[in-house]
RNA sequence: GCGGGCGUGGCGGAAUUGGUAGACGCAACGGACUUAAAAUCCGUUGGGCGCAAGCCCGUCCGGGUUCGACCCCCGGCGCCCGCACCA
């Protein structure tokens, strides 16, 4: 009997598959549709063991629901603009649209050769202008709508690769590829108003009851809704033009009474035109803006203030002047930029005011303290408690105070309660030429001009110039000059390009019909959304997560999606990690060229090649710039596609994170071939013994439905557990008869989502019609699958003690009975006395004695 | 600082959400087959005591609730993630 053999077997069934078009979603079918996908990888070059994790595990849903008769739409695409492809181009000369392209042809033929069971008659690259073409249409809807707009923003500008970046680009206050400090520049930016949809984005979240509890709360805390107070203060004597007063947003509108001082934001228009008229102000915010943006950089710095002469007045006492300072720590884009401070109440404004010795006045009475002697030290008091020092407010609790302090400030028109998001405008630009290009031109009489919908898509040029830092596209010799779509005459193209997390925002709107002369086919769109199940990587959580669901509002108010939410349910699973290597001179080093040393408790490492040594570092998740990145593909040569597919879901729970080993990849390749031995073993011709077919055949109906538990509750590594145990049962059962033919008809199916190409050369060598891909879940008895005698562990005073036989459902008084009748159980209560015996159906006895 | 999560054998991890802790796999050890090795198969494998039947200890630490706690509550310790001068 020949040994399995991977290599040849799994490219048959392979293409089996694909003739006979078994993956090939129907749209509009009557079976109940089920949309499942995986986040769509960037075409980096290679896979790594975490994209087989993640396409793996989006498999098994795909092919279990289809095998639950669901008509399964499961897709795949490339997020194929971005800077390593402008990178490339720096570093080698290459053509980015090339780049990307050659790496999509290797990468798709590492996501076929894993099995995966996607339409790939759907698939397309987010680079094409057949895709990015109708975005733009999109665009300039919501440009028209006014939901896109300009802006004068401040932005983190990289000096080194001369672009904008996102917040989530700057890390330690760094460019994430330059490592150059990120300077706050003043540009216009091209933004989308996802704040409007705040509120909306915000109470949904409640809706999403198959999304992670944790991924709802970093969107809710992002969102950062706060109610509170915006009034103004209005300036006493002497102020400067143009101004009534100085506007501020507080949460404790019940510490007004506690107010030391009022403080504005260094990039706070009045502090900009005060900079105007004193030098020394001036001098003052070019020193804050000089300050780091790095968490470490922020968490030591000193507060900084400069009072600035004007005054204003409290809105509760016409005689109480209080100053206005200029205040590093008060941001620009929070609220109204300025602030009143109220020492006692709120630490920041403690440790500002004993560093310029201004008044703490405490106003929140803690429960228990002693209003004549109560006071404030180095910690302001921030908890509950009951307002004094206060005038009309006396007495009151916070929570009270906080509503009659915003009912006098309204009734008195200096003010209103006031909702405030920590959410910001998304800024959608990029000044990058491999992205898409914004369809606007630029023209001297008109202003900006959209790009008539007709003319789309604006295609990107051939032959940019990447060779040096900045926007190739800008500076491309004859692509931005065109004529104004509206006067005629000469004018520019817009060269931004935009941010690629828009082409991410609806690309699971693209594929019900990926072809449409729309940017998105209503009814394919309304026959397959939601996606009944999104699965990705967790750092996911809130900003791509995010933006796909804020356009999604956006093209359902547009009339173009008719669901309020694009993914009814979510999956984070975990990161896959691996230890880093690095050379003596600093280079990293490929885990595949080091050897591992261990001895004793030390590990250490060398050149495979040289024997040089080499230091293990940490634990960190795989990216190519580190080189730790394991290739399922080397996995899959040595052992097979089904095996590697087994290995990388078998050892821990989906969500966790996973430090990779390859040591797992032993088991899952035995268990294909103890598998396989089960369906070519000749069987054992002996007459069937009737009770040990009925043992064979409970073990098959019980292990049907622990592995479709498993499967439904995500627990894929429980599901390949319980099939080792299910193959070990049946090699102990090797006579040929009904019962065996069942066991291994289920088998087959079983193991199928896992291991798909080995599922099928079993279900032949059954002599199955059809294949797996297209044969329904097995169906289990619960008679068979529930034992009918239990076998319940007998505690006396909490320890385990001995264990008797019962009938599965047995009373409390049978079982009782029998407990009280096994000699074993007597023996060990002579000499007490029982209390009291709990019987737990179907579980355990407890007996209490003394 | 705020918010969230986790802590179980040599290792990855199970435990039907209060009911036999350690399923399944890896590694290790012993055995079978083999001239030999690999592969495969069969065993053993939380710690301690005991010839043995068996007994004691054991899910980060200290308390508590309960007939019964990896699971619930209180207080620590450690690690991880998100946000962060957000008024």
């Amino acid at each position: 009997m020949p040994r399995y053999n991977p290599s040849e077997v799994e490219p048959k069934w392979r293409a089996a598959w694909a003739e006979a078009g078994a993956f090939r979603a129907e749209t509009g079918s009557a079976r109940p549709k089920y949309y499942v996908m995986e986040m769509f990888p960037y075409p980096s070059g290679r896979l790594h063991v975490g994209h087989a994790r993640n396409y793996a595990m989006g498999d098994v849903v795909a092919r279990f629901k289809r095998a639950r008769g669901f008509n399964v739409l499961h897709p795949m695409g490339w997020d194929a603009f971005g800077l390593p492809a402008e990178n490339a181009a720096a570093e080698r000369g290459v053509d980015p649209s090339e780049w990307t392209h050659s790496n999509i042809e290797v990468m798709r033929q590492e996501l076929q050769r894993l099995g995966l069971s996607i339409d790939w008659s759907r698939e397309f690259a987010t680079c094409d202008p057949g895709y990015y073409g109708k975005q733009q249409a999109w665009f300039l809807r919501l440009f028209a709508k006014g939901l896109v707009y300009r802006r004068e923003a401040l932005v983190n500008w990289d000096p080194v690769d001369m672009t904008v970046l996102a917040n989530e680009q700057v890390i330690d206050g760094r460019g994430w590829r330059s490592d150059a400090v990120v300077e706050r520049r003043k540009l216009m930016q091209w933004s989308m108003r996802i704040t409007d949809y705040a509120d909306e984005l915000l109470e949904a979240l409640k809706t999403l009851d198959r999304w992670p509890d944790k991924v709802k709360l970093m969107q809710e805390n992002w969102i950062g809704r706060s109610k509170g107070l915006r009034l103004t203060f209005p300036f006493a004597g002497d102020h400067p033009a143009g101004h009534d007063g100085v506007g501020v947003y507080t949460t404790r509108p019940d510490t007004l009474f506690g107010a030391s001082f009022v403080a504005l934001s260094p990039n706070h228009p009045l502090s900009e035109q005060l900079a105007a008229g004193d030098p020394r102000i001036a001098a003052f915010i070019e020193e804050c803006r000089k300050g780091g943006t790095s968490e470490a950089a922020i968490e030591t710095a000193e507060k900084l203030g400069f009072d600035t002469g004007v005054r204003v007045v409290h809105p509760f006492d016409p005689d109480w002047k209080l100053p206005v300072w200029i205040a590093n720590f008060v941001l620009m884009d929070y609220g109204t930029g300025a602030i009143f401070g109220c020492p006692a109440h709120d630490q920041r404004d403690l440790d500002f005011a004993r560093k310029y010795g201004l008044s703490v006045t405490p106003v929140v009475l803690p429960p228990g303290a002693d209003p004549a002697s109560f006071e404030v030290g180095a910690e302001a008091y921030v908890d509950g408690g009951r307002i004094f020092n206060s005038g009309f407010m006396d007495g009151m609790e916070v929570e009270a105070a906080k509503g009659a302090a915003i009912a006098r400030v309204e009734a008195m028109g200096l003010g209103e309660g006031a909702t405030v998001y920590r959410l910001r405008d998304w800024g959608i630009a990029r000044q990058r030429g491999w992205g898409c290009p914004i369809p606007v031109v630029h023209c001297r009489q008109c202003g900006i001009v959209p790009v008539p919908e007709t003319d789309l898509p604006v295609t990107l040029p051939t032959g940019m110039d990447f060779s040096r830092p900045g926007n190739a596209l800008a500076r491309h010799p004859t692509w931005k000059h065109t004529a104004c779509p509206g006067c005629g005459c000469p004018a520019e193209r817009e060269t931004d390009t935009l941010d690629t997390f828009v082409d991410s925002a609806w690309y699971f709107a693209r594929y019900p019909n990926p072809d449409a002369a729309e940017p998105i086919d209503k009814a394919a769109a309304d026959y397959w959304l939601p996606v009944d199940q999104y699965i990705g990587g967790i750092e996911h959580a809130v900003l791509h997560l995010l933006y796909a669901r804020f356009v999604t509002k956006a093209l359902r108010d547009e009339g173009m999606l008719s669901i309020d939410e694009p993914f009814a349910g979510l999956f984070t699973q975990g990161m896959v990690t691996h230890e880093t290597y690095r050379r003596q001179n600093g280079e990293w080093v490929d885990p595949s060229e080091v050897d591992i040393l261990t001895e004793g408790a030390t590990r250490r490492a060398r050149l495979k090649a040289t024997g040089e040594p080499v230091t293990i570092g940490d634990v960190e998740k795989m990216s190519k710039s580190k080189r730790n990145v394991v290739a399922p593909a080397d996995m899959a040569d040595s052992y097979g596609v089904d095996a590697a597919r087994l290995c990388v879901l078998s050892d821990s729970p989906p969500e966790r994170d996973v430090q990779w080993t390859s040591a797992g990849v032993e088991g899952a390749s035995r268990l294909v071939g103890r598998v396989w031995a089960e369906f070519d073993a000749e069987p054992v011709i002996e007459p069937p013994d009737p009770a040990r077919e009925a043992e064979l055949r409970k073990a098959t109906h019980r292990a049907i439905k622990a592995v479709t538990d498993a499967i439904e509750g995500w627990r894929f590594n429980s599901a390949i557990a319980r099939l080792h145990e299910f193959v070990g049962v049946v090699r102990r059962y090797p006579e040929g008869g009904a019962a065996r033919r069942e066991a291994l008809s289920a088998l087959a199916r079983l193991i199928a989502p896992f291991a798909p190409h080995l599922a099928e050369e079993c279900w032949r060598r059954l002599d199955e019609p059809g294949m797996v891909a297209a044969t329904a879940w097995p169906a289990y008895d619960p008679t068979l699958a529930e034992d009918d005698e239990r076998v319940l562990p007998v505690q006396i005073n909490g320890k385990r003690r001995g264990e008797i036989r019962a009938g599965a459902g047995a009373s409390e008084a049978e079982v009782e009975k029998i407990v009280l009748d096994d000699p074993e159980i007597a023996r060990r209560l002579e000499g007490l006395s029982i209390r009291r015996v709990i019987v737990v159906k179907d579980r355990i006895v407890n007996i209490v004695a003394a």
